[in-house]
DNA sequence: GATATAAATTTCAAGCTTGAAATAATTTTC
DNA sequence: GAAAATTATTTCAAGCTTGAAATTTATATC
């Protein structure tokens, strides 16, 4: 295997030990400030940032997850009363996803919360680092 | 909230994107070609680079998740035979785990094949930027 | 050396996640 | 416009993952 070959497997193995340190932090955040969790957090995430209209499909493309993932952390949230289902007009196949008042009250409380703790977690990293991390990462978004 | 806090928090969201679209990637190919998992991966990939003696603790460090979930992949791992568990002499409390001969001959075409497409992945990235992402993440590591 | 504290592992319930199959509705093709 | 192909969602089984509790062994304290 060449060089460059071992340099991205170096990179890999780097990339996956921040994101799951970083997940670990945040996960242990929600759940013991805020009796929740990740997965339910990015849901709510995805459905504030898009407050118009979300289908199913578009969740779990939005979350890379699969399908049914996205239908049972839906079907989680919608029993404690967080988000709704409404059918669309337009086309029946699809389900319009949405957070409730309640879901967007308790987003808002959730997010500030969580970004305290992104920042508390990342508060080591130099600004120019960060910066530059956060074009590669773009860049890579793309590719 | 501060502009800087803001940048963490874009930071983080395209990093756990990137995380997140690189591990679709690989667990496909891992599925598809080789009918595996990530989660045995990596356990076969620790147990692999430290080749003398992990125990279950140390596994579960090594991989950053919990130590039941640690015990369930070695349990699965253990029914295929490709990894063992051997009581230690020393401190009767703590299990050696280690790869059969079958798991690290199994292991070994992994790994190639694995490498490839972590390459086939990022391929995409200057080697520049590469580099450059590795020192950043390697930082993060230590702070 | 008995007792308390700590450490390593497993067990368990609940939730998360995938991928494939089933169902239903829409769009395309003939 | 009927048949075929595509798209959206749910269902389901199996596996993954966590966190707390239970069990067992080792270490520290008295």
């Amino acid at each position: 295997m060449t060089d460059l070959s071992k340099r991205r497997l170096k990179m890999w193995i780097r990339l996956l030990g921040a994101t799951r340190r970083a997940e670990n932090h945040l996960r242990d955040h929600l759940r013991t400030v805020h009796a929740t969790t990740l997965p339910r957090f990015d849901v709510m995430a995805a459905l504030y940032r898009r407050r118009d209209a979300v289908t199913m499909s578009e969740l779990s493309r939005m979350l890379l997850v699969s399908n049914g993932n996205a239908t049972a952390v839906v079907d989680r949230l919608e029993r404690e009363g967080l988000v709704v289902r409404t059918p669309s007009q337009a086309d029946r196949r699809t389900v319009i996803v949405a957070l409730t008042p309640a879901g967007l009250a308790g987003f808002e409380v959730l997010a500030e919360s969580h970004e305290t703790a992104v920042g508390r977690f990342f508060a080591g990293i130099a600004e120019d680092d960060l910066d530059q991390l956060t074009e590669i990462l773009k860049k890579m978004g793309r590719a």
